[in-house]
Parts: C-alpha cells; sequence; structure tokens
DNA sequence: CTTTTGACCTGACAGC
DNA sequence: TGCTGTCAGGTCAAAA
C-alpha cells in the first residue's frame, strides 16, 4: 500500500499528536522485519522526546534527541494511533506509547517494513545515504535528470524507479506520472532530452501532489482510524486499467511486466 | 558502472 | 469448502 503520498499522509496524520510528547513505553512483539528490530529500541528510546516527525523518501524519521528513530512501511505497513484499550492483532509488531497517551502502532502482516535506531544524522545511515533528490522539492529538477540519464539503456520507468535516481517514486505513480507526460514506459531513458524531462518532472510532482491531497482529506482521523477507504486509487489514469478505454483517446489500456513490474500505459498517447 | 534476478513474507483472490 | 497457483503498493544484494 504504501507509496509516497500514504506516507506523506501518515507523516502529517501523526505529527501534531506525538510530537514534544515523550517515550513512555516501547513493545516490540515481533523482530523479524527485513532487517531486525534493535534489541536495545526500548532502552535507548523510552524517556525521550519526539522532537520531530520527517520523511526522506518513504522513510519516515522520528526525530528524538541525539538520534532518530527510522521507520519505513514496505508493502504492507501501516502506521496509526491507538487507545490503551485496543488490543493488538496477529501483524501489529511495534508500539511506541507516548506521555500523552498516544500510541503509535505498527502493523505490517508481510514484515518488509523497517523499524530503526540511528544515532546523530539519519540521512547518513546506509539506507538513506545514496537516495536521489525528494520529488517534492527544487533538488528534482529536468537537468538532473537529463545528467544522470545519459549512460542508462534501460526503460525510463524502471530508472523513474530507482530510488537512487530520484526518492520515492514507486510502481503506481511512476505509471501514472509516465500516462500524464505521455512518455512511454518503454523507452530507453537515455533517449529522453530535457524538455520532456522537464514535462515528467512536472507530472511527478502533479500526481504526487494530488495524491497528498487526496490522502489528507480521506484519512482525516488518525486516532482509532480504520485509514485508507478510498484514498487516491479511484483517481488512478492507467494503473489497473488494462483492457480499458484510454482516457484521453479511448484507446484499451495496455499491461505488461516491465522489470517484474506491473506496467500499464496507453498505446497511443504515449510514445 | 548498469541491468537483471532472486529474495524477503503474508493475504487476497481466481479457478478447479 | 478446500486446495493450488498467482499476484500485490518496496527495496536490497548478488549475479550477469
Amino acid at each position: 500500500m504504501p507509496e509516497l503520498p500514504e506516507v506523506e499522509t501518515t507523516r502529517r496524520g501523526l505529527a501534531p499528536h506525538i510530537c514534544g510528547s515523550k517515550v513512555v513505553s516501547v513493545v516490540v512483539r515481533n523482530r523479524a522485519m527485513r532487517e531486525p528490530v534493535p534489541r536495545n529500541l526500548a532502552s535507548v528510546l523510552t524517556g525521550r522526546r519526539i522532537d520531530a516527525l520527517e520523511r526522506r523518501a518513504k522513510y519516515l524519521l522520528f526525530r528524538a534527541g541525539d538520534g532518530t528513530l527510522i521507520v519505513h512501511l514496505g508493502m504492507s505497513g501501516r502506521l496509526w494511533l491507538v487507545d490503551a484499550a485496543t488490543a493488538p492483532g496477529t501483524h501489529d509488531h511495534f508500539d511506541l506509547a507516548l506521555a500523552n497517551g498516544s500510541i503509535v502502532r505498527l502493523r505490517d502482516p508481510r514484515r518488509f517494513g523497517l523499524v530503526l535506531w540511528q544515532r546523530g544524522d539519519p540521512l547518513k545511515h546506509k539506507l538513506l545515504r545514496d537516495i536521489g533528490p525528494e520529488p517534492l522539492s527544487p533538488a528534482l529538477n529536468a537537468q538532473h535528470l537529463y545528467a544522470e540519464t545519459r549512460a542508462r539503456s534501460g526503460a525510463i520507468k524502471s530508472a523513474l524507479m530507482d530510488s537512487h535516481l530520484v526518492a520515492g517514486v514507486g510502481n503506481i505513480y511512476a505509471n501514472e506520472a509516465l500516462f500524464r507526460a505521455r512518455i512511454n514506459p518503454k523507452l530507453p531513458a537515455r533517449r529522453i532530452g530535457l524538455a520532456r524531462y522537464g514535462v515528467l518532472v512536472e507530472k511527478i510532482r502533479e500526481v504526487l501532489g494530488e495524491a497528498i491531497e487526496a490522502g489528507g482529506s480521506s484519512l482525516r482521523d488518525y486516532v482509532n482510524s480504520d485509514g485508507e477507504a478510498g484514498f487516491f486509487q479511484n483517481r488512478f489514469l492507467v494503473y489497473g486499467r488494462e483492457g480499458d478505454a484510454c482516457l484521453t483517446c479511448k484507446t484499451p489500456i495496455r499491461g505488461f511486466v516491465l522489470g517484474q513490474r506491473a506496467t500499464f500505459y496507453c498505446p497511443r498517447c504515449q510514445r
């Protein structure tokens, strides 16, 4: 579920409930995530104040004094607020209880997510240090994409999903941004010029921005919320629409697998 | 260096 | 109602 808009929506939803409050307890029910949850997490985190909740790519950064709790939601993770009376379910692997009574709970059936502790600058963590520019910041621009793809013969869609080239563009939004930019997902990245990269950057920002807004309005309550009803799914223009009419030209949308990921495009609009 | 492949893990769903 | 096979929004290390 979590692509960048869901992670950002989670960040915005949680931040006002947790920032400024101190951690009173940490519960780890299952350490077997993508990497093991650190054994000393409770001892290192308890008593610290959460100063800020930030995001880098799809990583959530809970700043706490001279260290940071780093959380990634993987494919199936979800973080939300519960009260103390809410019994944990089978896949509720981690709780962060705060002095103000809020409990942040992580549920992740597939356990591709991460819960890590990093002293010092979290951006220096090995999983974060080589990530490309944030798509919603000016650091991502046409010049960057153009320059960094001159030697790439691979498909533009695979390049877009490479976190070292640009942060946080997942499978759904790579499909959606390429449709909006009218670029064929199979087109070799090196064959795209500066002007087209300009359009692509604009469309990446546009679709991520719209999805974040939609998330903010559909996920209005992070307290005891069941969450993601609807989100942005009903607004996808190509993702999951194989065989359906292109919303621009009525040509049937094609689906195929590219780089092991489901890919959708309009063969007429996207060249 | 780039590109591809396999791995991690569970749940939902289609088809028999 | 089961069972089996396929697929899923992420990301990395290893292999090619």
